[in-house]
DNA sequence: TACCAGGAGAAAA
DNA sequence: TTTTCTCATGGT
């Protein structure tokens, strides 16, 4: 995927789409939660948990491991998977506490950073990434679902190609840009949830000219099961 | 009714 | 090493 590719499919979607504002979050550490519960879960059941921890007054690391599992997987219940979410949600608040908080982790460069976060039960790549970019506002790209999708039809990126040789390419190809990678995610995102999905919705899709020159036979979805 | 959603870890092959 | 299974609520 070359600079010019990325970069044209980014103006598409903010054309269409517009600024995303992400992460709607109030603090880093809510950022850092969300992203933890929105493992493979929609965002608004991801707010209804954050807002019941909201209402508890336990939106913070000591607060929510004074709580007992099965309390604080009952506050987690409308984001779904609320027991593995509520053991990956302590480790992360000891790990997160051990390590000194956000003004210790801040001062961290960023591979060791993400080696760290990685060393938590129930962080991988993706979400890690999440916390780098929206969190701590490091230069890293996110990818998920949406983006092998997309970048999949629209022909840019090989099927199966792994998870850091996906985020190297789009970082290659842009180059270390923390807002226009925040921007970028978000409308795939955005895109992804409104019109690229499994079913896509292609005579809606703002991409179908560069889909059309890019692989015709997936572009309007004619490969796929109605 | 079935599918899908801002994944990750464990178990099985 | 790679693939498959499990976790679960809520909207469409």
């Amino acid at each position: 995927m070359t600079r010019q590719q990325a970069r044209a499919v980014f103006q598409a979607l903010y054309h269409c789409w517009g600024p995303q504002h992400w992460w709607p979050g109030e603090t880093p550490f809510e950022v850092m939660v969300g992203a933890i519960l929105t493992q493979n879960t929609s965002w608004t059941n991801v707010e209804r948990a954050i807002g019941n921890l909201k209402a508890l007054g336990v939106l913070e690391a000591g607060a929510i491991l004074a709580l007992s599992e099965a309390s604080l997987a009952e506050a987690l219940r409308p984001s779904g998977y609320f027991n593995v979410k509520a053991a990956r949600l302590r480790a992360f608040c000891r790990w997160y506490l051990e390590q000194g908080g956000f003004g210790v982790l801040r001062r961290l460069d960023t591979p060791t950073l993400r080696e760290r976060l990685f060393s938590v039960h129930g962080i991988g790549p993706e979400t890690a990434d999440d916390i780098l970019l929206y969190a701590f506002e490091r230069p890293v790209f996110v990818v998920d679902a949406y983006t092998r999708r997309l970048f999949g039809r629209l022909g840019l990126l090989p099927e199966g190609l792994d998870y850091e040789s996906i985020r190297a390419a789009f970082e290659q190809a842009l180059g270390p840009d923390t807002a226009c990678f925040n921007e970028y995610h978000a409308l795939i995102v955005q895109h992804g949830k409104s019109v690229c999905r499994p079913r896509p919705r292609c005579a809606e899709c703002c991409l179908s000219r560069l889909c059309n020159s890019a692989n015709p036979d997936t572009v309007q979805g004619s490969k796929q099961k109605a």
